[in-house]
DNA sequence: ACAGCCATGTAACTTGTTACATGATTTT
DNA sequence: AAAATCATGTAACAAGTTACATGGCTGT
């Protein structure tokens, strides 16, 4: 959903042609976001089908080995939306941590305080990581950068605390002998004939 | 990635069919993860092409309306591959907002600031509703919900800060004039013979 | 009889992603 | 001449998602 609005939004700036917007869109965005150049080109024909984007007319082209793009009144306004559209955070319920963890509490293979374990882990190599990376990159034009690796510190941090809350609510529970986190099936009833069957 | 390891940890707690496997995920890990189910009964078919779950035996069968499926020795191997492995959370460099306020200093069609008011706007909104579920939800059996909650709240935050931090650095930025967030192109230089091209 | 739940599946589509084929031009 | 870069594209696959077709069973 985002590289398609990323070339409208270079294109907007500019028209261009596949290979160069690659490029561009690597400057812009930074080495997160670069992508397979293959990509750049099937979305670009799909932007094309949709009438967001249309190829300059042959006659306008200096080199006829590139086909460039140009964004159209439908690709315009399509960038406006999305731009003025904000982004919803809701996935943020979709968490694949909290997932990971309310299933290792179903599953007999493993225990949720291992998993709480190797995340914690996981999370303060990534941060010790990142941290670095902010104080090396102190450059002038690195500003979009450091922004970016502020809100990804920020986030894990949040994740660290999150585990540690995890962990002493998880506790709490080991006291409190309870079916949390149990899963409750609903539905008819599995009107069982005595026949063989699992567990 | 995650539907297909709910399944598989589902089913190492007990073999089951795809309706059941439908309602045991959504009350194991609740609403926002709740699914089409038929994506249960196509991320089914793939286990079962990759070997990590069988169909029983019709003989086993107490319904024959029912596919049972069971998890093989690969399955259970995958499922430990997949709790034991954290889950990296590098995807934080890819973050969709920072994209969009990036591209909007390089787009003509919309500043920076709008978009950071738009999206405030929408945090708060949504912060609003989960302190107010949160508040709301104090059963003794949601203690996952809650949880869940937590995290969503806490990253909600970070956004809300982070989005403080960068109107504050675009501010000083307007002060001293400078081609922060300006897309740098690179390679071959565009060895225009002179001919139309656009801007 | 009819609504609604139980149950399985398929078709079609979107986005992301990599691997590969192909050839021109430029630099070393 | 060889290597690197420029440049365009296709094929294939993974994962998610919805809409639809199909039928059985259950309660009113």
């Amino acid at each position: 959903m985002t590289v398609k609005h990323a070339l409208l939004a270079l294109l907007d700036k500019d028209e261009s042609y596949g290979y160069q917007l690659h490029g561009l869109m690597e400057s812009a965005l930074g080495d997160p976001w670069s992508i397979n150049i293959g990509q750049v080109y099937s979305t670009l024909s799909r932007l094309e089908r949709d009438g967001f984007v249309e190829k300059l007319p042959e006659a306008e082209l200096a080199h006829d080995d590139r086909t460039v793009y140009s964004i159209t009144r439908r690709g315009k306004s399509e960038l406006r939306r999305w731009f003025r559209e904000p982004l919803s955070r809701d996935d943020r319920l979709r968490d694949d941590v909290y997932a990971k963890l309310a299933l290792s509490r179903i599953s007999r293979s493993v225990s949720p305080g291992e998993v709480i374990q190797a995340q914690r882990r996981q999370l303060l190599k990534e941060l010790h990581q990142l941290t670095q990376l902010r104080s090396s990159a102190d450059g002038p034009n690195e500003l979009p950068y450091i922004l970016l690796l502020e809100s990804a510190i920020m986030h894990l941090e949040a994740d660290l605390k999150w585990l540690d809350l995890c962990e002493q609510k998880l506790e709490e529970l080991d006291a409190t002998p309870s079916p949390y986190f149990e899963s409750r099936p609903r539905g008819r009833p599995p009107k069982d004939d005595g026949s063989a069957s699992g567990a």
